[in-house]
DNA sequence: TAACTTTGCGTGTGCGCACACACTATATTT
DNA sequence: AAATATAGTGTGTGCGCACACGCAAAGTTA
């Protein structure tokens, strides 16, 4: 028979209202009641009931939640299909999510966003973040107003955080040049990244020199290339120029490093018909891709889990009472045609 | 405001006992009044507190959960693990799991064990089959006693069960094809099975099946071989006659269709150095041996998350009162050296 | 010393629901 | 017609906990 509070209180010769004072800290209670309470506690292993609790609670915890919108990047979009996911999985905990959006492309509009969100004092802020130096003044700014900070995307260093959730950019580089190393007719390799977000660029950077790296491990030896490519009319390198360097370069193989695959497969495959294509991420138009062979490889850096883990991480924290680790890693989904189908 | 059984007892004019027998189809209420407090809670929306619920409930439901020994068979105990943890995950729902193993090369043990479980009457089975015929009956025999049934691992036809969570074989090859055909250096190809449990030989035969077809859909052509290994000294199939044959047939990959790469792999890799070896499940074997590169790539099938996933199961159908789906496949990840850490 | 504040405790209520029980009106048996 | 069963309804209690409140004793201020 698990303890209850009741058995505690009897148990310690006190009342339950002094159990609970204790339980919650909050406080009148003598130092030496404390101890006894607490001992109590220990000696018939009280774990308080949640479900009893939760029904129990009056004040209902805040968690505000900041990315992207969801319209700009389907990476964010998946995010917050998991988030969503996993605030309706733990409603039953009576946790109440808001979500608000910021402008990923203007760090000016996060900072105001995030100094709306402090007004309304939530327990805890879970913070989908594209800009590095806005992310760490806001996680200081929750630190000293006792908010828990959840981080995902953005890896902020020494000040800490409730738990950091997400992806290790050089190892994605490395895992796609393992891939790339031991695929039949791959030779010349060429980067793509498709990007205007300077605070981006650091863990695209990565993945190339992952990829980069893996493949200088080979006995053989590889062509490599790299480029950042836009779609956009006046870019200095848009899909004529890319094709030129494919035929100059004689290029085989390319890694785009961000979800937009099929935007460099649409431009570019009917061109090229036999490169070999790696992307990331399953969103609608990489799958559709991946599905008609026009893009070979897709590696999923999870974004749904990405969402639904930072939602459960809070709850496992803060209803719970567990455990959570500080930095959280996302497996990295190897996905072709022929498994595609369970994993959406 | 969510609409709570007094609320429906209100608008339908009548007592919350009534609404209590209406929503628990106890009977002892009139055709006239039923209508009523259906359309009553129809109106208000009327959700179930699962939260209150479960704690005012005073029959806690059995779940009895019937697999082989963990020590036969590492995949059985890592789904053994993954339902142990969704045991501990959903404990504040109140589910009292009892697992019970038997003997996976004892058809009759399997019968006699689920003879014992069908007396304590629980109010459903999670059954771990390994022996199609038996898992028949012990479906059938369930469904008379309105016990439900989540199947594992061997996929019931024709008899109704709550769902079947599993793996598609013949996908699984396809899949380990789709890789062969693209890697460097793969032309001849041995299937090995290891396996001495005629019931299992169904799902490894699709395996192999599957993986041929895949071959045979490619521009290359490839050498295929199939051969059950055992390890034991007096099978006419040891790993000298093995050794023979990859000699004879000039073999360079080898996919093991069971658990048991590490055996294999064991016995002939020093001999045979450059074999490109495949094999299933993050068992510690095999994991170690992908760590230093003696097997080169592995195919997990989820057996961790298939035990969780059918604890879940039961939990939304029977205490969330989710919709769940008939039948439940598993992904198959894709296991490199590389990704491997995010796995385990 | 009287009028306060603070400290340190106990008591009581209700969260939303399941379930046991009590009660009446009608139907069935003897 | 009386005794008994049963259909149909309402009331009350408690699951384990959080939290508001009450109340005495000790400490503080004027």
């Amino acid at each position: 028979m698990k303890a209850k509070i009741k058995d505690i209180a009897k148990h310690a010769g006190v009342s339950t209202g002094t159990v609970d004072r204790v339980i919650h800290n909050r406080g009148r209670v003598s130092s030496h009641t404390y101890n006894k309470v607490k001992q109590a506690m220990r000696e018939l292993r009280y774990k308080p009931d949640i479900v009893a609790r939760t029904l129990a609670k009056k004040e209902k915890s805040l968690l505000k939640i900041l990315i992207p919108y969801p319209y700009q990047d389907f990476y964010w979009k998946m995010i917050r299909n998991g988030i969503e996911q996993g605030l309706t999985e733990f409603a039953p905990y009576r946790i109440k999510g808001q979500t608000v959006f910021y402008d990923m492309n203007d760090p000016g509009h996060f900072e105001s966003i995030a100094q709306q969100i402090l007004q309304e004092k939530p327990h805890a802020i879970l913070i989908g973040s594209e800009f590095y130096r806005q992310t760490i003044d806001l996680v200081r700014q929750c630190s000293e107003q006792d908010i828990q900070c959840i981080v995902m995307n953005a890896e902020i260093q020494s000040i800490p955080v409730l738990t950091y959730i997400g992806i290790n950019s050089y190892v994605v580089g490395e895992l796609v040049g393992r891939i790339i190393r031991s695929t039949r007719g791959c030779s010349s390799v060429m980067v793509v990244h498709t990007t205007e977000n300077i605070d981006n660029t650091i863990h695209l950077k990565n993945k190339e020199l992952g990829l980069f790296d893996a493949l200088d491990q080979s006995s053989l030896s590889f062509q490599k290339e790299s480029v950042i490519f836009s779609n956009k009319k006046n870019s200095e390198m848009d899909s004529s120029s890319l094709a030129a360097i494919i035929k100059e370069k004689e290029i085989d193989t390319v890694y785009v490093t961000t979800s937009k695959a099929y935007m460099f497969a649409n431009a570019l495959k009917n061109q090229f018909p036999d490169l070999y294509i790696i992307g990331h991420d399953l969103i609608d138009q990489n799958i559709s891709l991946l599905k008609q062979e026009q893009i070979d490889l897709l590696i999923d850096q999870s974004g749904y889990r990405m969402g639904f883990l930072s939602v459960k991480s809070w709850v496992d924290h803060h209803i719970l009472e567990k455990e959570i680790s500080e930095k959280q890693y996302l497996p990295l989904d190897i996905i072709y045609k022929e498994n595609l189908p369970f994993y959406i």
